[in-house]
DNA sequence: GTCTATAAGTAGATAGAC
DNA sequence: GTCTATCTACTTATAGAC
């Protein structure tokens, strides 16, 4: 491939998450990404052997900074700071790369469980994503909590979450709202004290 | 109608109902449907307009039954034993009738939105039932506890949310979860100690 | 109120030229 | 690698008989 103009396949790539994040798998037709990418379709069809492929590629990208964050999760101890830097790592990469991940994934989740190929592995990310703040040995409380502390962070970071939070009469920043997740999260996944002793 | 034959109406309503929150608006053909009432695609036309009327059909039925929540929480003071009964009744209401709603409504979250007139009916519903357990004079943090309060419920007692759960490794009965999620929920939307004086 | 028949359109996918 | 042209299999929706 030339270096002036990305190839084709990887331009597929780029069109079709930003159309089935945007519209959904289904209702996007490989006409739709053929002339986005001005090409027709049977050129799609050189790359990919079909659509379904098409999604299996997209998966495949996508799963990758996931697979980067768990693994380096693996090398740590289980900690409380463990759970609370591990949570600013998440709230990093939820207001960077990943809006698009979990718009696709949002969008797409009915579909995504038909193709068992690729929803199984987009499942299995998501749950090794829950993993390393849930402590095993916890009290089932404390692992709830640990888990709302992530939902937390994930409504404070994600802009449809928190436009959803304004709505529901939450007079803040988005900003305000980021920071204030985070604050009650940290305080979810923190070290308890003997609570019903 | 006759006594012993729900009419055709309303039974399409249950058929769609059903498949649509089993595989989706989109994926569900007038054929399939008019194949279980056992009768034509177009005998369906003569009841319904268009397969979106179909849809709008649904959704009214289905937003009855949260605007009585609704209506009931608006006679209520807005004290932290108010916010705990809701929750109750909501867990109540997630175990029986509305595992139903919530399915069809997760399935069909992205065509909702599409469907302007039906979509915008379910979404201020959804808005609704978040809006009596949110505290207007309350710290942003204390608004986010409740609002996490709302998500354990929910966690606690959907039949789809608890299996993630146990996927998770949460190694607890159906039964464990819902009762340490309550406990966690009403912990969540009860009073605050001051937390950082 | 339900039927048959069909219109009109779009989908995913393929064959074969260049 | 990309094209034109086409195939098959649907879909929603309508017209008009009974």
């Amino acid at each position: 491939m030339s270096p002036r103009q990305a190839d084709t396949r990887q331009r597929a790539l780029d069109v079709a998450l930003e159309l089935f994040a945007e519209q959904g798998y289904e209702k996007t037709s490989l006409r739709e990404i053929a002339e986005r990418l001005d090409v027709t379709k049977a050129a799609l069809y050189y790359h990919f052997a079909s659509k379904e492929a098409l999604l299996a590629g997209i998966v495949d990208r996508l799963v990758e900074p996931a697979d980067e964050l768990v693994t380096w999760s693996q090398t740590q101890p289980r900690t409380t700071e463990f759970r609370q830097e591990y949570l600013r790592r998440l709230a990093a990469l939820l207001q960077g790369q990943w809006s698009r991940w979990i718009s696709f994934v949002q969008q797409n989740q009915p579909t995504l469980r038909d193709h068992t190929e690729a929803g199984q592995k987009m499942q299995s990310r998501l749950l090794l994503l829950c993993a390393p703040i849930i402590e095993p040995d916890a009290v089932l409380q404390d692992q709830l909590r640990s888990l709302l502390g992530l939902l937390a962070v994930y409504l404070g970071n994600l802009a449809p979450a928190s436009a959803m939070l304004r709505s529901l009469g939450f007079e803040a920043t988005p900003e305000e709202l980021t920071v204030a997740a985070m604050d009650v999260a940290l305080e979810l996944v923190g070290e308890r004290t003997s609570r019903r002793s």
